[in-house]
Parts: structure tokens; C-alpha cells; sequence
RNA sequence: GCGAGAGUGGCGGAAUUGGCAGACGCGCCAGAUUUAGGAUCUGGUGUCCUAUGGACGUGGGGGUUCAAAUCCCCCCUUUCGCACCA
């Protein structure tokens, strides 16, 4: 588990994450597993700053703060957190191994410094991931997100594209989280075709149709284009450049909103066509985005709905080469773009080919001509890690004159991170500010250079903590490998579906990039993965401006952590949260005192307990409680395992009451009780120790083994037949569990309702399904 | 627009290799206990009717089947993710 302590207490949120993960846990370790559950802080970033400067303290103290509030109210959760190994990623102990992980990086050129156009959020005064826009919003601060062209930071995510898709094959995770992924990475099988400039340089469009090649009329340049500068006539220069700006000028939303109407405008150039040799108008247009594919799109008007609006908005030609087999389609008619695959038309000779045939032939006649070849391009870009931020790991590089960036010999990490900075957004990263801190000698040529001002992406710190988790103090090394072989990777990782994208993605990425590198034995760091679902108030997510946050402090002083924690869990599925309601804790907190009270008032110490002492009917029940518990808890169904629990305790309640004569036998009772304990406390920790005390050990409870199902003991002897005709259920029978079908279905046909539903009809089928149903069919 | 999930009593939710729909809990009703309230215990509680029986009932409509919340087709609502990705 990983707090952010961006705020200064815990919200429902944590305590949905971290109970439940506690109750399996404490499940698990009953069972006899060793258990290691960690706690501690990813302490850097945004969030925490942004707290900072609101409150107009510093980060370091605000962050230390709330770490020491945060840590008081974790102690109440009641987990079994190891607090030796608790980390900071803000500690320089911690960020010095952040760093190294971004020199190793850098070293085997998976990290590198580039000119791009990137995200850049104006109120945080920083650049953005991709995974951290949000419709054109920063991910943060809600602000619009806007282009600039600007030298930074980035991690060689996409050359693990293919890995990173491929793997998720064999992850335990929720199939939701797998797809969401894939769609990420977005892979896509097409062709690099090559189109020669009139009179210039040779371009490669990719494009997933190669069967519309013929039906290429014009092609469309990214405004950003480097060539677009190039090749632009003179006489349309002042247009493009005109449309230059002002796409520049547009934010993220405005630029890719799907509703706003198409714009353009013509270079001036033309390509030519690599089969057909036709001259084709050059155009530029901002639903061509710079950073996808080649940057330049061959546009098949006829048979892509985007392109089709944009000739039609400029009356650009259209060429129909795909249709239906038998139809005709008329392109001065067509109101919208056919873009279902079909049969080539048009298209010399691949004419009558099938799309997908089609598009493999013309792709292997380019590439014999030497124009084209088949290509795969990814929708998931390369991660941008810099930030023009104060409160995060500084970028360990010092940039020199002569020898470009050098990285920070590592005996020289950490580079520390400043305390005497203003750290106040303006725009500009605030290290840039402190001369002392920038000063430095280049490690390679001894001349003067200038250190990185940036600082890293918060989700490099959590993208490796769990490594760090089992050594915190080691000095020498980032972790352990011999603690890493024996733990490592993640048994069972529990958070939010929100880091499906981010954290999750970028973990399995530096997971893989370490593994490639020969430092980490394993390729996936968290082999099963189950998201909490959000908790609501009201069907709306809990917020501040909404007023309706349930505050975990008021709960539980009025009803202590156990009730919480376990009202949380009797809710609703897991995975998909619940909606909190004030008086469903009430529920609970009766299930918590009928345990209670049960265990006060019928366990009678001076006797042993004795299993053999319990009627056959309860001990059937006992175990089918511990059977069904035990799948449940495993499979984070915590709900129905505690509605199990509360049918036993009601057993519990119903057979003490019975007259003297048939009550269990004290033995028997203790037993049960003893059980019962057993199972409630992963559930409700506080209450399972003390009872577990009051049962007269002095041991904890958990140090016990968690009780097994026996087999034998969930046999009966009789049991339920319902009886249906023509599909209604009419009636039920108790019949013995080994009794033979014919003998069945004459006790069935004897019954007195059957018979009067058969009189004057016919039977005309009997099915019988053993241990379940008998189903007459009957017609008059 | 594309992708994934969800829709069951007054409420939260169970039940998925098709086999008694509504487990468990909240709320509500009644009884017991109590001076009273609260707490506790017991029983009841899907809807409707001509009521020891019967009809209907899992978003809507159709279908397959002896049997459908569950499988198939069409539609509606809703949540989440992506969104001009060529």
C-alpha cells in the first residue's frame, strides 16, 4: 500500500483501499502465509506542492505533517502495516535510488531529451503526460491543457509497446483494467506508403486501408509539420502561415473537439501519386495530429468518414474504389463515407479483390516498387517525465557546453533538492531560480555547466517503490536481489481503476525495462490486481464542492474502526463500491454485539470444547459457513462472506434458545463460539483479538490457522425435491439424498397435488434432475 | 462516435455450468421485555387477486427451452474509459 499525502487526513477513499486489503491479508496469513504488508508515502508532486502553497508552509513541512497525522490514522485502520519499512519518496534516501533508476535509464538510451510539443497546464505552470490529460483538461487542476513546443524529458515507454500488450495475456487483473491497456497502446497493423513531393523531398504516410490507395485525392500535413515550411508555395505562404498560428493559439479542447467543423487550408505542393503517377494537392489541417503515425495522412475522401467532411467542406475531389459487391456507388451522391471493407473498384488491376486481400497485394507491390512496406504504429506515446516543478526528484543531468548532457556520476547522488527555493508557479521551473543549486562542473570536461532544473513526474517515484519496500535503509543499492527473488513480484496488488493508464502502466514498463537490462528476474511486478470500487454518497462521487463527504473520523469514534471497516465491506461488491448510507452501519454494528454478546454470554471457559459435541444439523452449518467464507474472502467477495457470518451467528442465536432438551452440549457451543471468532476476525481485528483473549489465550488470534472445511461434514441426508409442472412449481418433497429415480418419481406421481393436476391430462414428458427438481409436462 | 460494465422489492444488495428469484442487511409492521424511551429478543414483510389457493414479477420487446435474472436478437436507460489515432 502507498499513501499520497497531498491532503492532511484520510478520505473513505483510503480506508475502502486499505481495509478490505487488510481483511485478505490477515485471511492469508491465517492460512499460513507469510505476509508482508507495507505502508508508506509517495510524498513528492503536484498535489502535495499545490497543498503547500495554499497554505503558504513548505513543502517539506506540510508534507511532514501530514505524514505524521496520516500515520496516526492509519494505526487506527487496524492493518498489520510493518512500519520498519516504511518509505518516503520525498526522502533523499529514497530519491537518490529515483534518480539512479533515470540514470540507468538514460545510460542504456532509454531516456532521452527531445524537442516536442507537449501539455502544457498553464495554473500548474508545468508539462503534462499524456495519461494526465483529460479531455483536453489538466488531470490535476481541471484547467485547459494547452500545445507548446518545448526540450524535455522522455522514457522509451513505446519501445515496450509490443511487451507491454503481449503480457497483459497473462495477467490476473481485472479484464476492464487489460482492455483499457490495450486501447492505451492502441496498436495498429497498416502501411508506410512513400509519396514523392513535386519537385522535392520523398514523405511515408501511414494509413491502416491500403485497399484505398486509388482513391487518394489530396493528402493533409499536421500544421506542425516540419515540412510544411518547405514545401509551401510563396504564393500560399502568408495562408499557411497564418493557419499555423492560429492552430498554435488553440487549446487541446477547441483543437481536437469532434463537433468543431473542419479547417485547412492549401500549401501550394503537390505529391504524386506512387502507382498511378497523379498530381495530388497538398494540404495542411489540424485534424492531423503531429505526433501520431507519420504526421501526414493520405486522405481517401470516399472512404474515411474525416477526410470525406474535408472535401467536402473545400470540394475536393472524391473517388469511390471500395464498394459492396454488386452495388454502385455514385460519389457526387454519397452523403457520407463508406467505410466498411468491400471489393476494390477502381483500382487497375487489383480490381474485384476483397479489402483485406487487396490491401495485402497492394502493399507488397509497393513494396517491390520500392513506395511502401507494412508498418505497426502505436497510439501510446513516448512518457514525458519533466516537470517545471519545485517539489519532486531533481533530474540528475548536468548540461555542459561542449559534451551535451552528462549524467551525475552516481557516488555523487543524490542531487539534493533545495529547501531555499521560491517555489511559486510562474511558468518556469523553479530550480532555475537558486544560482547555487544550478552551478556545476561538467563530470566529463571539468568546464562549467548548468544542472537540469526540472524534476521528475511523480509517477517515476511510485513506479519502483514496491522493490524498495523490502530493503528501505539499504545504502549501497537500490534494493535487494536476493530479498527481490523471495518476494518479489506483487502477490496480490490492490488500488484504484484510476492508475489504470498511469501508475499501473508505467510500472509494468520500468518492471520490463529493468528486466531487459538484465536487473530484475521477473518481467510483470504485480501478478494479480483487484481495484476497490468508489464508495458515493447519494449516487454522487463525495466531494468538497458537492458538501457530501462522509468524514471516517465521525464513524469512528461512534462506532470504532472494526464497524467501519466491515460496514465498508458489507456494502456492496467490491470492485464496484456502494453507495453509503448512514443507517446501513447500523446493521453492522448489531452483527459486531451479537457476536459479542454470544461469545460473553455462552462461552463457558471451565469446559473444553469439543466438536463432537455439536448437533449434526449446526455442524453442517459451521462448515458450510467456513466453506463459503473462505471462497469468498479469496476472491474479495466480502459482502456475501459476511452475510454468511451473519447466518451463522443467527444459527448460534437460534440453537441456544432451544429448550434444554435439544441445546448443544457446552462443549459443542464452545466449539462453535471458538470458530466463530476465528472467522470473524480477519473481518474485525479488534474484536477477534479481545474475544480471542476472553477465550483464555494469550496468544494472537492471529497466529492461528484458519479452520478448514470438512468435507464429510456438509453431507445431509435428506433433501429438498421441488416438484414443477409445466414449469410452475407446485410442490416439494424431502426425499433421502441417495434415493433411486424411479423410486422418485413414483413418490412424485403419488403426491396428492401432482395427481390433481394430472387428472383428465396427459403426462407427456418426466425430467428428473438429481438432488435439484422433477418437471412434469402435462397436456389435456 | 468507439470500447467495456451495469439495470433485480421501499433501500443496499444475493443468486451466472439455465433448475424454488429476492440470501444477508437496512427500513417497515406485529409481539415479548421495559415505568417510559432506547437497547435487546421473536415473528412477518416482492406486487396484485375472488386469498390454507392463485396470477404476475429481475429496464422494455421478441425468441430458444420441460425450465431463463442467467442463453440468442432488437431497443431503452445509466456508469466508466477513449475520443479527428488515419
Amino acid at each position: 500500500m502507498f499513501s499520497y499525502p497531498s491532503g492532511d487526513r484520510l478520505h473513505i477513499g483510503h480506508w475502502y483501499n486499505y481495509g478490505p486489503a487488510d481483511s485478505w491479508a490477515r485471511f492469508k496469513k491465517m492460512q499460513g502465509y507469510t505476509i508482508f504488508e507495507p505502508m508508506g508515502f509517495d510524498s513528492f508532486g503536484l498535489p502535495a506542492e499545490n497543498y503547500a502553497i495554499k497554505h503558504g508552509v513548505h513543502p517539506a513541512k506540510s508534507t511532514r505533517s501530514n505524514i505524521d497525522f496520516i500515520t496516526g490514522q492509519l494505526n487506527q485502520i487496524g492493518a498489520m502495516y510493518d512500519w520498519d519499512h516504511a518509505i518516503e519518496t520525498s526522502s533523499p534516501q529514497y530519491y537518490k535510488w529515483t534518480q539512479w533508476l533515470f540514470l540507468t535509464l538514460f545510460k542504456h538510451d532509454l531516456a532521452y531529451q527531445s524537442e516536442a510539443p507537449v501539455n502544457w497546464c498553464e495554473s500548474c505552470g508545468t508539462v503534462l503526460a499524456n495519461e494526465q490529460v483529460h479531455e483536453g483538461h489538466c488531470e490535476r487542476c481541471e484547467n485547459p491543457v494547452i500545445r507548446k513546443e518545448m526540450k524535455q524529458w522522455f522514457f522509451r515507454i513505446t519501445s515496450f509497446a509490443d511487451e507491454l500488450l503481449a503480457g497483459l495475456d497473462h495477467l490476473d487483473w481485472p479484464e476492464k483494467t487489460r482492455k483499457l491497456q490495450t486501447n492505451w497502446i492502441g496498436r495498429s497493423e497498416g502501411t508506410h506508403i512513400t509519396f514523392k513531393i513535386k519537385g522535392s523531398d520523398e514523405i511515408d504516410v501511414f494509413t491502416t486501408r491500403p485497399d484505398t490507395l486509388y482513391g487518394v485525392t489530396y493528402v493533409v500535413f499536421a500544421p506542425e509539420h516540419p515540412l510544411v515550411e518547405k514545401v509551401a508555395s510563396d504564393e500560399q505562404w502568408a495562408d499557411v502561415s497564418e493557419y499555423i498560428t492560429l492552430t498554435r493559439s488553440r487549446n487541446e479542447i477547441e483543437r481536437t473537439s469532434t463537433e468543431r467543423e473542419k479547417t485547412g487550408v492549401f500549401t501550394g505542393a503537390y505529391v504524386i501519386h506512387p502507382l498511378t503517377g497523379a498530381e495530388l494537392p497538398i494540404w495542411i489541417a489540424d485534424y492531423v495530429l503531429a505526433s501520431y503515425g507519420t504526421g501526414i495522412v493520405m486522405a481517401v475522401p470516399a472512404h474515411d468518414e474525416r477526410d470525406f467532411e474535408f472535401a467536402r467542406k473545400f470540394d475536393l475531389p472524391v473517388r469511390v474504389v471500395i464498394t459492396q459487391p454488386g452495388t454502385f456507388l455514385d460519389p457526387s451522391l454519397m452523403e457520407t463515407a463508406f467505410t466498411e471493407p468491400g471489393v476494390m473498384v477502381n483500382s487497375s488491376e487489383f480490381n474485384g479483390l476483397p479489402s483485406s486481400e487487396g490491401g495485402r497485394l497492394v502493399t507488397e507491390h509497393l513494396a517491390r516498387l520500392g513506395s511502401g512496406e507494412q508498418a505497426v504504429t502505436y497510439r501510446l506515446r513516448d512518457w514525458l517525465i519533466s516537470r517545471q516543478r519545485y517539489w519532486g526528484a531533481p533530474i540528475p543531468i548536468i548540461h555542459c557546453e561542449s559534451c551535451g548532457p552528462v549524467p551525475v556520476p552516481e557516488e555523487e547522488l543524490p542531487v539534493l533538492l533545495p529547501e531555499d527555493v521560491d517555489f511559486r508557479p510562474r511558468g518556469k521551473a523553479p530550480l532555475a531560480t537558486n544560482k547555487q543549486f544550478m552551478a556545476a562542473t561538467c563530470p566529463q570536461c571539468g568546464e562549467a555547466g548548468r544542472r537540469d532544473p526540472d524534476t521528475m513526474d511523480t509517477f517515476v517515484c511510485s513506479s519502483w517503490y514496491y522493490l524498495r519496500y523490502l530493503s528501505p535503509n539499504l545504502e549501497d543499492k537500490p534494493w535487494d536481489p536476493e530479498l527481490v527473488k523471495r518476494w518479489l513480484p506483487v502477490a496480490q496488488y490492490v488500488g484504484g481503476s484510476e492508475h489504470a493508464t498511469m501508475h499501473l502502466l508505467y510500472a509494468r514498463f520500468i518492471a520490463r525495462a529493468l528486466h531487459s537490462l538484465g536487473l530484475l528476474h521477473f518481467q510483470e511486478p504485480f501478478t494479480r490486481l483487484v481495484h476497490q470500487g468508489i464508495i458515493t454518497r447519494d449516487g454522487d462521487k463525495m466531494s468538497k464542492s458537492r458538501g457530501n463527504i462522509v468524514s471516517p473520523d465521525d464513524f469512528l469514534t461512534r462506532y470504532g474502526s472494526d464497524v467501519f471497516r466491515m460496514y465498508m465491506m458489507f456494502m456492496g461488491d467490491y470492485g464496484e463500491g456502494g453507495d453509503w448510507s448512514d443507517t446501513g452501519i447500523t446493521g453492522i454494528e448489531r452483527f459486531r454485539n451479537r457476536v459479542w454478546r454470544a461469545v460473553g454470554e455462552w462461552y463457558q471457559p471451565e469446559v473444553a470444547p469439543a466438536a463432537a459435541e455439536l448437533p449434526k444439523e449446526t455442524n453442517r452449518i459451521l462448515h458450510y459457513t467456513i466453506q463459503q467464507v473462505t471462497r469468498d474472502i479469496e476472491q474479495f467477495s466480502f459482502n456475501t462472506a459476511l452475510s454468511r457470518l451473519m447466518e451463522l451467528v443467527n444459527e448460534i442465536y437460534r440453537v441456544v434458545q432451544l429448550p434444554e432438551n435439544s441445546r448443544p452440549a457446552t462443549a459443542g457451543l464452545n466449539f462453535l463460539l471458538t470458530r466463530l471468532v476465528q472467522l470473524v476476525a480477519p473481518f474485525a481485528p479488534h474484536l477477534g483479538e479481545e474475544l480471542w483473549q476472553q477465550l483464555g489465550h494469550e496468544t494472537s488470534i492471529f497466529a492461528e490457522t484458519w479452520p478448514t472445511c470438512d468435507e464429510q461434514a456438509l453431507q445431509v441426508e435428506e433433501q429438498t425435491i421441488v416438484i414443477q409442472i409445466n414449469g410452475k412449481v407446485r410442490d416439494s418433497i424431502s426425499v433421502p439424498v441417495d434415493i433411486d429415480q424411479k423410486e422418485l418419481e413414483q413418490i412424485v406421481l403419488q403426491r396428492e397435488r401432482v395427481q390433481q393436476h394430472l387428472s383428465g391430462k396427459q403426462l407427456q414428458k418426466l425430467i428428473v434432475v438429481p438432488g435439484k427438481l422433477v418437471s412434469l409436462v402435462v397436456k389435456s
